[in-house]
DNA sequence: GTACCCATGTAATCAGTTACATGATTCC
DNA sequence: GGAATCATGTAACTGATTACATGGGTAC
């Protein structure tokens, strides 16, 4: 049910067409909520059919602008200030971490060293991200900025975790050998 | 599609029925991946019908015992070594992040006070969990603490990540009245 | 006039959740 | 005999992904 209050949110930023929400998506949210276009177009019509969100305007091209209502609003400062997050995040990396017996301790390393790239990897563009975020000063922005926060940490953090489990298997491969 | 790699996963370390890998599910993988009763006896019925498990034994009340066969754990080491974890994870507590400048700044700090309490208590239970991890001995166990660690090191980085930002947020509110 | 971007929508499919339905066996 | 546990399955619904389909407006 967040791709709901997602909407709602970028809604109370501004008004907003399905195409430009689709943008805004891309460029920050996709990150920890992506969404497709057919489900935000869907979102949209559902919305104001509850009366969450109102047609404010029409353009060329068949454009809808969307405005939040008070409903729409209310419903947001509910979800956000009422509503507990899920505790539970699924990761097939992970879960993969549970089988790593079923291979040969020379694989299971070499799994973990392609997760030490990947994130890496996804750290140093969430890096480069923050640069481009700390020019804005809206509020979108400012917490925006929060997350990528979250994001820098969280990514330094499985750094050194898969570092530290690539050692722990060579320890234990060793200790089986000898 | 990795509750099928799941499932396969279990039975790699040895038969089981829809009844035991639910068991193993709700004690041990619930926390990177949960699956409902439902779900896994559908997921069994397909990979029996693909040919990668078999009913090796039936027992009383209908009990079918499922064993990987070949194909099964060619497709479960094809997934662990070839298939890239997927790297975008939903976060509804990310989510609200974004738009916690619709709250004042109380209720935005007051957000993330509860999320370093909800964090904090995550943690303990998994250092409860893994005073029982370090006991076991067999691969799942292994490998459970070294996913288990990553836990531990997650809810550390995201408790210090939350008071970071509450003090953050306070600091945006005093410059703001200034 | 043509290529590119703006703009919206539908249909099919898959994964996951919740609820329902049923019955056998074991323990006391 | 009754309660708890073992054990399997189906149905309805929701959320998310992929693909398809269509057409208007703008810049050059």
């Amino acid at each position: 049910m967040s791709l709901r209050h997602a909407v709602l949110g970028l809604l109370a930023q501004g008004p907003a067409s399905g195409y430009d929400l689709r943008k805004t998506f891309d460029a920050s949210l996709s990150n920890v909520w992506p969404a497709t276009q057919s489900q935000l177009y869907g979102e949209l019509g559902k919305l104001a059919d509850a009366g969450q969100v109102t047609v404010a305007a029409e353009g060329p091209r068949g454009r809808k602008e969307y405005a939040i209502t008070d409903a729409g609003m209310a419903e947001l400062r509910h979800w956000l200030t009422e509503v507990e997050p899920e505790r539970v995040r699924r990761s097939d990396m992970l879960l993969r971490v549970f089988f790593l017996g079923v291979l040969d301790p020379e694989d299971a390393q070499g799994y973990l060293r392609r997760q030490v790239q990947a994130v890496t990897a996804q750290h140093e563009r969430f890096r480069a991200l923050a640069d481009v975020v700390d020019e804005g000063d809206d509020s979108l922005s400012v917490y925006g900025r929060i997350a990528l926060e979250w994001g820098l940490r969280f990514t330094e953090t499985q750094r050194e975790w898969a570092r530290w489990a690539q050692e722990r298997i060579a320890r234990e491969a060793t200790a089986a050998k000898g």
